[in-house]
RNA sequence: GUGCCCAUAGCUCAGCUGGAUAGAGUGCCUGACUACGAAUCAGGAGGUCGCAGGUUCGAAUCCUGCUGGGCACGCCA
């Protein structure tokens, strides 16, 4: 898909590279190739409307100062058929375009006919990539990091699928392994211990509140029938029982916070024959060997710290060689072109070893992403909030989004980057005020519905504004709104390639901004029908540019508020 | 001790593969509603980019060392 700013980017490469070949010719400018060179949006608006650093970049083969390099770049470029109107040499050596504002008026009518398609480009071409995020062990609710995981996953999916991506979305189930078996063990001792016997949750199991309520209500159900079976059988009850009502709350919790995943995919699944498969593939590689009673990965052999374990010496498998399963089943049962899995940063040193695990059964460990994510701090009244005032246990998610919104969860969550530790302000995230973002960015939504809807009382239709003459827009805070609106494709594809989705609420707000000044500088219900008619058809194409970024962000774009 | 992440305005953070005078929000100060939504806007003050070296036309960005913080180093996941 193709799209304004990106033609004439091209077209400005090219006349670059054509000038470049004649200034060669004529022996003025000597290189055997053209180095990496950018060609850039410049920061200062003083600077024009795009800038390239060609000349310094090629000083040091023609061996000349780079602003006399420069002056014959400019001197062969050929300007015919493209926007720019003037090329000036300025600071070190930048060559500066300033283009002819008309290509600002086909930015509007790109979004008027592409609509919720427009910043999508084929970036990705079709390639199929497995998105695994969240994936909250089902033993128990979700907490702030799974927050941030969902939506940054989510997001990122939405801009992947943007950039021409076929994306799956997907969320891993740890359904099997030790800590289900520590859940069952939590569960017996509290439903024996509410029939007075003896019971003990064990060493690291789950001393929750919520491991009574699970054990009292299967009582309801049950009785006392499994008190005098054999522990297997009453474990496995109990974890049956508890198990998918967790399950359950997941999915609706997710669902909640507007998420919705293609494939929930259960770890028990894995233990049938993929774990078997994937040892014996490793076994088959010589990756790996016997010691102490327990099979070991020679991971040292492919970068990582440390051999692993993958079978313990009681015979069970470790969470490693069931994610190394996975994974085989992921990039080659599967078959994704790429794998991106999401995790907290307390997992950063799992890294090295699957990737080297991949390397090992000879699947391309580039073609496994992982995105680390640190970790979040909640604060109220500017302390460390760690526990719910109300419920006095340790906040969920479910709970945040009950306090602040999803609306707000989700645009703080993905206001950071995801390396930098995030401080998640609650008192500022249900604000109702001019200092919270998300009110900020969907304020302007609004705003801009409230004039369009007040477009019929002066007796014009969407028809109208679409056939309106852009040209008349002028005003320095008309064309700064329409530069930011052009933007949105290649802020996509950077947000892709960076896998960032940050990137995008940032962008947004800039609209949002650039949209508040100038609704501040200029009217549109004018006298001058056909500048009523070119500001309509500026807003109502900025309106469709903040709603397509808040519907990847997973916010809603309010008409009123 | 070793590895990974982080350190930029009072606070929270941007700064895309090295580029021009380091930006935004918030807080503080000064202004703008008899006009389309003031949940808004315009302006001002605020910096040794943690410290010290190095690489080069050019470093917040890359390299090395140090300081301070987070995380991880288990036959847990």
């Amino acid at each position: 898909m193709n799209n304004v700013m990106n033609t004439i980017e091209k077209n400005i490469l090219s006349s670059i590279k054509d000038s470049l070949l004649k200034a060669k010719e004529l022996g003025e400018i000597e290189y055997d190739e053209i180095p990496d060179f950018i060609l850039e949006v410049p920061r200062e608006k003083d600077h024009g409307d795009f800038a390239t650093n060609i000349a310094m970049q090629l000083t040091k083969q023609a061996k000349k100062n780079p602003r006399l390099i420069a002056q014959s770049i400019i001197d062969h470029l050929d300007t015919q058929g493209t926007f720019i109107e003037k090329v000036e040499i300025a600071g070190p050596g930048f060559i500066n375009f300033k283009l002819d504002n008309s290509w600002l008026y086909d930015v509007l009518k790109d979004i008027s006919i592409k609509k919720e398609k427009y910043g999508a480009i084929d970036l990705g071409k079709g390639k199929r990539i497995n998105l695994e995020f969240v994936s909250a062990n089902p033993t128990g609710p979700m907490h702030m990091g799974n927050g941030r995981g969902g939506a940054l996953g989510d997001s990122l999916a939405a801009i992947l699928e943007m950039a021409g991506y076929n994306v799956t979305r997907e969320f891993y189930i740890n359904d099997a392994g030790n800590q289900i078996e520590k859940f069952g063990q939590s569960l017996e001792a509290r439903y024996l211990q509410l029939f007075g016997r003896e019971g003990q949750v064990p060493e690291g199991g789950y001393e929750g509140e919520d491991i009574t309520q699970h054990a009292k209500k299967f009582i309801e159900i049950h009785g006392d029938s499994y008190l005098d079976v054999d522990a297997h059988t009453r474990r496995k009850a109990l974890i049956d029982y508890a198990l998918e009502k967790n399950i359950n709350q997941l999915k609706k919790d997710l669902k909640d916070y507007g998420i919705n995943f293609d494939v929930w995919f259960p770890e028990h699944k894995l233990h049938d024959s993929a774990l078997g498969e994937a040892m014996e593939l490793l076994n088959k590689r010589g990756q790996i060997y016997e010691k102490d009673g327990a099979i070991w990965f020679k991971a040292s052999d492919f970068g990582a710290e440390k051999d692993e374990v993958l079978i313990r010496n009681n015979g069970f498998p470790t969470y490693f060689a069931v994610d190394i399963a996975y994974h085989i089943n992921k990039l080659k049962t599967r078959n994704f072109d790429l794998a991106i899995n999401i995790w907290g940063a307390d997992h950063h040193g799992h890294v090295a070893r699957l990737k080297g695990a991949m390397d090992a059964v000879g699947i391309d460990s580039s073609r496994l992403e992982v995105i680390i994510m640190q970790l979040v701090r909640l604060f109220r009244n500017g302390e460390i909030a760690r526990m719910s005032k109300r419920k006095g246990k340790s906040i969920t998610l479910s709970d945040l989004v009950e306090e602040v919104g999803r609306d707000a969860a989700r645009f703080f969550f993905n206001m950071r980057s995801s390396d930098s530790h995030l401080d998640f302000d609650l008192d500022l995230a249900i604000k109702q005020s001019n200092e919270n973002p998300v009110f900020y960015v969907q304020y302007a939504h609004a705003r801009i519905c409230s004039i369009l809807r007040q477009m019929e009382e002066a007796g014009l239709s969407a028809e109208d504004i679409n056939q309106a003459n852009p040209s008349l827009l002028k005003e320095e805070q008309e064309l700064d709104l329409m530069r930011k609106l052009a933007e949105l494709p290649g802020e996509i594809e950077i947000a892709a390639r960076n896998l960032e989705p940050s990137r995008i609420t940032r962008y947004v707000l800039d609209v949002a901004s650039l949209l508040h000044s100038f609704y501040n500088a200029c009217r549109v219900k004018v006298e001058d029908r056909e500048l009523m008619k070119a500001r309509l058809l500026l807003i109502s194409s900025t309106r469709q540019v903040i709603y397509n970024v808040l519907k990847i962000l997973g916010i809603s774009a309010p008409e009123k508020m």
